[in-house]
DNA sequence: GGCACCTGCTAACATTTCTTTGCATGTCCG
DNA sequence: CGGACATGCAAAGAAATGTTAGCAGGTGCC
């Protein structure tokens, strides 16, 4: 993971509802008016949250059709385990896009 | 640490400007004015930045004076692991404060 | 058909965050 | 004293985020 990708991460993380989200959707997974009832929050707030979640690569999401022929989309989280210490910023500062310049990167290390 | 200050702490980090700030601090501590030229930033802006690091417990400053009497401030950064896992974060939001209700927690479990 | 449930979108407003600009203080040195 | 350093703060504009409200589509059942 990059820098600019680590960025984008803890924003999303950042925010009270996407950590309830999160929670909630480890426990168990969920469709969308489903959890919008469970959270007590209204189903478009949910669904912007819930984009953000997916463009982070936090929650996936698939969509299934229920036996009586509803369609219904399932969110599960996806693992993730991020390490955060000055060396790990450190060492990510030196991936950070310059203001002026396009992405930065380059190396595909991983994990 | 309770799930208000998780958030403050990612939504701190989750910015350009201060993962540069760290990872400028972990090599070296600075005084304010060095540290803004070293960054190609201006002072004040730095100053906000730094400000909302020290706030949320990532750097700490200290005021000295140099041999020719100019009182400089110093800043370096603490020392800080902070794990983000699906389950951590399902712990946190357990501390989470309502939106109408005052600050969660109650419990001082510390670092 | 009409109601209850599921999905999707986006325009508009409210709020927060970021950044710049400007002015205040103080020291030392020529 | 005037210039080059250091510190501090706050008002104000620009930009990004969060939230609501309202619209569209689909299925199944009485």
């Amino acid at each position: 993971m990059n820098g600019d990708e680590l960025v984008r991460v803890l924003a999303t993380l950042a925010n009270p509802h996407r950590i309830r989200v999160i929670a909630a959707l480890a426990r168990e997974r969920a469709y969308v008016s489903e959890l919008a009832r469970t959270l007590g929050i209204s189903r478009p707030l949910l669904q912007v949250h819930l984009r953000k979640l997916e463009a982070a690569g936090l929650v996936s999401a698939r969509m299934e059709v229920s036996e009586d022929g509803k369609a219904m989309k399932f969110y599960e989280v996806n693992a993730f385990a991020i390490e955060l210490t000055p060396e790990v910023l450190e060492a990510a500062e030196r991936t950070l896009s310059t203001p002026g310049e396009g992405p930065g990167d380059g190396t595909k290390g991983s994990s």
